[in-house]
DNA sequence: CTGTATCCACCTTGATACTG
DNA sequence: CAGTATCAAGGTGGATACAG
């Protein structure tokens, strides 16, 4: 049995690549806190600052531009005064949905089986 | 829709942490060559060292004791002269093919998403 | 309000030499 | 052969002050 699949036509070399580009886009210390409370409905940047506890202003924007450079949020500018800004999905994230089950399964099971040894 | 869904019994805290246990203990920047490799048969400390290349002893070793204590590979010292080690992917580590499938899958699709931009 | 600038501490990675 | 020890370097995350 393989974890990866070699045998098709795109190369094994590619493949892991496409592993690591996954895991680095969704594997960040915050982003799972940041789209998960931005599926629950659009966030502005101080919403997300107090919602997430413990993120810096300079790691939340970080992580925003990373988001937003990836197609997974989008980032609306409000001409109100003062000027705030609004974040929420696009609907390419849900495409992640799939990596997120499959994580919080085994991840779940693994805590599991990790706690009661 | 939502990407976690916090409804259930177990809290929505213990679900990102789930989240976040898995993505650091299959997201390094080796693992996925370790257990690939791995996954198609038995390899020594060398051959493993040989095979992903640009990996430094020290941390190979980290990487295989990380995924050890995770029960994602065994470690067997054969009492050969002089001493090798074998190592392996457990029958726990295959619980992990989800995971990948749906890595490789977004993975993949998020490639030719940024670079066809 | 929404960031940016600055400075700092830490951790991870890496190269290399060395030990049992 | 299979690691460990040592030292260096870079990136990441964080606290805080400040700017537009």
């Amino acid at each position: 049995m393989k974890l990866v699949d070699c045998s098709g036509k795109e190369s094994c070399k590619e493949k892991t690549l496409a592993f690591r580009d996954a895991i680095e886009l969704l594997g960040g210390k915050w982003k799972v806190f940041i789209l998960q409370h931005l599926s629950f409905g659009t966030m502005r940047f101080k919403d997300l600052q107090e919602t997430i506890v413990g993120i810096s202003p300079k790691v939340l924007t970080k992580e925003l531009q990373d988001l937003e450079q990836n197609h997974l949020i989008t980032r609306t500018v409000n001409h109100t005064k003062p000027i705030t800004v609004s974040y929420s999905l696009t609907p390419y994230a849900y495409e992640t949905q799939a990596v997120y089950n499959a994580l919080l399964e085994f991840g779940t099971k693994h805590r599991r089986k990790i706690k009661n040894k």
